[in-house]
DNA sequence: CCGTTCCTGGAT
DNA sequence: ATCCAGGAACGG
């Protein structure tokens, strides 16, 4: 479910509504959440922490307090965090609930339960999560073209979606943005990422700022279940051209989309207009 | 580089 | 019954 934008939207939503919120009481009944910690000690830590603020790293959420405490979550493909009154019925795996000194309580719901949990101190969460081994955020100011190419040359004989999903190599992007971003700027997924010509590479760097961008200010991508910490969907499966349009005319040239594999992933393309660089 | 694995549920 | 799904760590 959520890349980037997804993750985003989740932030901007819960930040201001459990900022300055205290944690009066922690329940997890699902403890392989917890990448680095038993369910008795995660309970024990938070139980007491004052929210402070929320801050994203490539499909990451660390979870700051008024203290050196650090929470950071990954939501995995189903994760959902959901701000919601306590006497409402929990949906269906739910597996935390972080109890506010309101009517209110942050609950996490996991239907496929490949979402992770990080809590202590900053240089625990960091480095016990991928946290420490992300590449560059691609929206930052910093991450400049020439880096983005460099990048890709770093990977040279790998294919470019494979490279867009790494993030090691660029943070955030998932299948997909990978696939809309390829599409836009019409180049064949397969392509060997070094093999790309520098005009074209422009063209990829600036659509992927475009595609992520346009997820955000469209609350993201809601295929199945994605929804923000209020519960509202995102939009952005609205303006979709690639993925999920298999058998569908491309816009550029009314070919028909069609569905490959690449990376093990499934990947929507138009073969006439993306074009194949090795 | 690929396949497998962690899970549940919806579609076919 | 089988395949597939927005992620990513792991082993060969």
């Amino acid at each position: 479910m959520p890349e980037l934008p997804e993750v985003e939207t989740v932030k901007r939503s819960l930040e201001p509504l459990i900022k300055g919120e205290q944690v009066i009481n922690a329940k997890i009944n699902y403890p392989n959440l917890l990448k680095n910690s038993s369910s008795e000690k995660f309970e024990e830590k938070l139980e007491g922490q004052i929210f402070s603020s929320i801050c994203r790293r490539g499909k990451y959420l660390m979870f700051n307090f008024d203290s050196s405490l650090k929470m950071i979550v990954h939501l995995g493909m189903s994760g959902q965090l959901r701000y919601e009154k306590k006497n409402t019925d929990p949906k269906k795996h739910t597996h935390v609930f972080l109890e506010l000194d309101s009517e209110y309580e942050l609950r996490y719901v996991d239907v496929r339960k490949f979402g992770r949990i990080y809590i202590g101190t900053y240089d625990e969460v960091i480095n016990e999560s991928s946290w420490h081994k992300l590449g560059p955020e691609p929206l930052s100011k910093e991450f400049s073209f020439e880096e983005f190419f460099q990048v890709l040359n770093d990977y040279p004989k790998k294919k470019i979606k494979a490279v867009l999903l790494d993030q090691h190599a660029i943070a955030g992007i998932g299948n997909i943005y990978a696939d809309e971003m390829l599409f836009r700027s019409k180049i064949h997924p397969r392509s060997l990422s070094g093999s790309i010509p520098k005009e074209i590479a422009k063209k990829l760097y600036k659509q992927m700022r475009e595609v992520l961008k346009l997820g955000i200010e469209n609350h993201g991508t809601t295929l199945n279940d994605y929804v923000d910490g209020l519960g509202d969907e995102g939009s952005f499966q609205f303006s979709l051209k690639a993925y999920g349009r298999e058998g569908q005319e491309c816009e550029y040239c009314s070919q028909e989309i069609s569905k490959i594999k690449v990376a093990g992933r499934s990947t929507h393309i138009c073969t006439n207009c993306q074009v194949k660089y090795c």
